[in-house]
DNA sequence: TTGCATGCATTAGAGCTCTAACATATCTTC
DNA sequence: GAAGATATGTTAGAGCTCTAATGCATGCAA
């Protein structure tokens, strides 16, 4: 005995959404060999060059440990690169390589057609009802918490 | 150079209402101590006892090998059995134990509680621009690949 | 100056997720 | 009956994600 049908769940909608994103997105980062959550990075990297991971992770929405992970990894691929900070000598820079400047621009370019192809599927209207009902769905969800 | 600033990105606004479902969710899943993916698992196990790994895997939308995750530390945990199957031997029938009916109810009204309020945020007409967009948005996606 | 608050970085541990590959069993077709 | 198609289950490996805890550095306040 449920209380409620799964179609009748918004929850499920939005996670269904977000998996096809995903996967999208996925298939469209393949050429540049980045995962979406690197990309992610790779892109406010590239828009604020010696950002710290701290601040990195605030504004990709994860935690400053998942970010150190995905730093980790475009590292030793060597996408990134890390440097010592002047004065706060417990923060670490990080900054594009030129490989990753050339892999952010690769998978922008996917990463863009795949929003696109999303954003000709609505019409002007749509977009900002849709945009301003999950926005709405984020604050409640939020303040639930 | 970016081409698109991130505020535009209709996948922007998805992943952020997906980040707060999973994380209210997550809170509200917490007495019962059980993960969202967990809890999928044992909603639909409640109602199709019996089922496959693989078939379980389609209805919750993932892969067969991430079901076999979630399903080991399920039976780990005691709350679900997994039975031969009478004639197709290779096929594994994966119950709820007492305990995973428990666990399932509990968590099944934190669930709720959730969605009530994500529901209650919307008029019904909003309720089904916002599920209709979404599913759009899966269509023009899963199209997409 | 000493102590505290703040913020950054990191490690440990648990869990989810995927693709790729392989093994097994059943069913269909020749 | 034998071969291939279909479906299930599993293992391996890579990567993301979180919470909790720890160490270190900086800056402020008593």
């Amino acid at each position: 005995m449920t209380s409620m049908p799964p179609g009748e769940r918004i929850g499920s909608h939005v996670k269904r959404a977000e998996q096809a994103l995903l996967a999208a997105k996925n298939a469209a980062l393949k050429p540049a060999a980045v995962t979406v959550p690197q990309y992610a990075a790779l892109l406010w990297l590239s828009e604020k060059p010696g950002i710290s991971a701290a601040a990195l992770a605030r504004l990709c929405g994860v935690t400053p440990p998942t970010m150190n992970t995905v730093l980790k990894n475009l590292q030793e691929r060597g996408l990134i690169e890390r440097t010592p900070h002047e004065w706060h000598r417990n923060v670490l820079e990080t900054r594009l390589t030129e490989e990753g400047r050339a892999a952010m621009e690769l998978a922008d370019a996917g990463a863009v057609r795949v929003e696109r192809a999303l954003a000709a599927a609505f019409s002007a209207q749509e977009r900002e009802q849709l945009i301003g009902l999950l926005g709405r769905c984020a604050e409640v969800l939020d303040a639930q918490r």
